[in-house]
DNA sequence: ATGAAAGCGCTAACAG
DNA sequence: CTGTTAGCGCTTTCAT
């Protein structure tokens, strides 16, 4: 069912038919109604593409996440939905594994059918990419800061003070030497806690010691095995900060089959806050990350961006939104530790 | 930049250059390297929009899941994804958060954006809703079974079965009473397991009493809320079976911090095989579901219907795929359990 | 308030 | 192998 068939049924011009989709003040109550009673019978649908082929507007946006098994970047997801959604969007999900490639592709897929803005998550890419895609004429906005961006709108969560205010917990508990479980991926993000956890360090006149710090994969094995290699050394920690909960709980594990008590012998941080993290044995304090308010603020500073693509072009915001330190009690409590001692 | 420029700039017809993006074995080499370097300078890309208008086929399918926060659905998502990559699809993800509302509002989008398929997951629609769809003339699958389908391709597990079986293991390491925690949603989903609950009780010749069935929402303060009340009932379970491993956890969470020991005073079994089942105390038994696979078997289906469309079409396929039960340790062991009788 | 007609960018006969 | 041309379904001037 095309137009012409609803203005022939009708018995009036394609024009006016087209009209009352979008500009139905200007064409007559009755005319209206009549041709809404003819489409309602012929169920009519217009043709989304040659809608589009003129006002070159989608009403998709992209969100580009690391990896969509995590539930943080579907909170996250969740949140950019919610105003997507109200704002008659779609949201195109894509999963990029941090891999720069797959990224690229998608993206170059997603701007040639013309979603009208992207968000991207912990992204690889660099300046050059950026500015292909600023070329391209298309918004769009990171989440999760990276160095060195000039001029590129972000909503991000400090992960290096966020680490830091962790292991000033930690070290506060009197744990020493505390060790750091590191996720290979996202990268930018990891680094930023790693950096964290060696500035807490510094500031505390604590040693950083290389055979303290173990790089695994983000998964629950990941973590058993850096702590298995942790509890080997010759001093093993008396503290462990993860850079995942889903790392801590695979920490937590292997320290209890090695028969070491959480948090009496050997504390635990994780990061993420975890809805589980709150039933693991011993309940694990852990980072809680702004997940859905970054996704709501940046799909806010996208839909802002889009609206002012015809106005002058607004200087580029960087949005921060505090992570916040959950203590429960894998890392022990100070009164209960004194206590003991 | 369109193919008009293109052509003018090669010194062609348009009809050449649309050859060579369409049908470039029809075109000579050299004019077709030409034209290929003429793009290239000129950093054309075609026009989706007015493309599609023709083609009438977009390469997208649509993915409706319940929960995007359910890492479950995310898994399946993650094995349509693959199919759907391989074959050049891009999914548009779908939250309908078991809102049959929100489901047909969506639909409804993606339908009149000439998505090419859609695949349910676990629907509330009705028979009449897919005969609609099906009268649009696009290609759909459901994933999670319904009663009275007719001529509807699907692809499910079979959780009263999964749940029979979960609950003779029970039975088999002789708890008695056992108490059931349904979540609410979906709703189908969990009526098929409250089904196998009851039908296992009864192959067992166990009663099946009304108060040891408590319903509520599927969370981790669901299933702590379920427990709570259980455990003041006059006899209290001897086990508890959750319709989700998230329940399962908050079961645990109440019957430890009420003095019992899991699984020797209660014991407890989950589903859904979540990651962290393995890390909690004690490790989780439950059952796990085949959500890859579903989302493999699924994509492929669909797409299986949809080369067919033009063809004669095929007798609707029913493909059920087995779930299974992963003992752990929150059920005891028979072993252990006879050592302490 | 309505209609006629000119495209939007592309594809696919059809003709050479 | 290549060019001419007629649409695809819709929006939007420009008349009336």
């Amino acid at each position: 069912m095309n137009i012409k068939a609803v203005a022939e049924k009708a018995g009036v011009s394609v024009a006016t038919v087209s009209r009352v989709l979008n500009h139905p003040e200007t064409v007559s109550p009755k005319t209206k109604a009549h041709i809404l009673s003819v489409m309602e019978e012929l169920e009519y649908m217009p043709n989304w593409f040659a809608r589009n082929l003129h006002m070159n507007k989608t009403n998709f946006i992209a969100l580009f996440v690391p990896d969509i098994l995590d539930p943080c970047y579907m909170e996250l997801a969740k949140g950019v939905e919610d105003v997507a959604h109200q704002k008659k969007y779609n949201i195109m999900l894509c999963n990029t594994e941090s891999d720069e490639n797959k990224e690229k592709e998608y993206i170059e897929t997603f701007i040639s059918r013309k979603v009208d803005g992207l968000i991207l998550v912990s992204t690889l890419l660099k300046e050059e990419d950026f500015n292909q895609i600023k070329k391209r004429g298309i918004s769009f906005i990171l989440i999760e800061k990276r160095e060195f961006l000039h001029d590129i709108d972000v909503v991000y969560t400090d992960y290096k003070s966020a680490a830091e205010e962790a292991m000033e917990h930690m070290i506060e508990m009197e744990h020493n030497p505390i060790a750091m479980i590191c996720g290979r991926k996202p990268y930018f993000e990891n680094q930023e806690k790693l950096s964290g956890y060696k500035s807490a360090l510094a500031k505390a006149s604590l040693p950083c010691l290389e055979e303290y710090i173990e790089e695994e994969e983000n998964t629950i094995e990941g973590g058993y095995l850096a702590a298995a290699k942790l509890l080997e050394l010759k001093t093993p920690p008396k503290a462990i900060f993860a850079t995942s909960d889903m790392m801590a709980f695979g920490a937590m594990e292997r320290i209890k089959q090695e028969g070491f008590s959480i948090p009496k012998d050997i504390a635990v941080v994780g990061f993420d806050n975890l809805k589980v993290a709150s039933v693991v044995e011993p309940q694990l304090t852990t980072v809680a990350k702004p997940m859905y308010r970054m996704g709501l603020m940046g799909a806010r500073l996208l839909f802002d961006l889009m609206d002012r693509d015809e106005g002058p072009p607004m200087e580029a915001q960087e949005i921060l939104i505090q992570s916040k330190l959950k203590v429960r009690r894998s890392c022990g409590h100070k009164d209960r530790l004194k206590e003991i001692l």
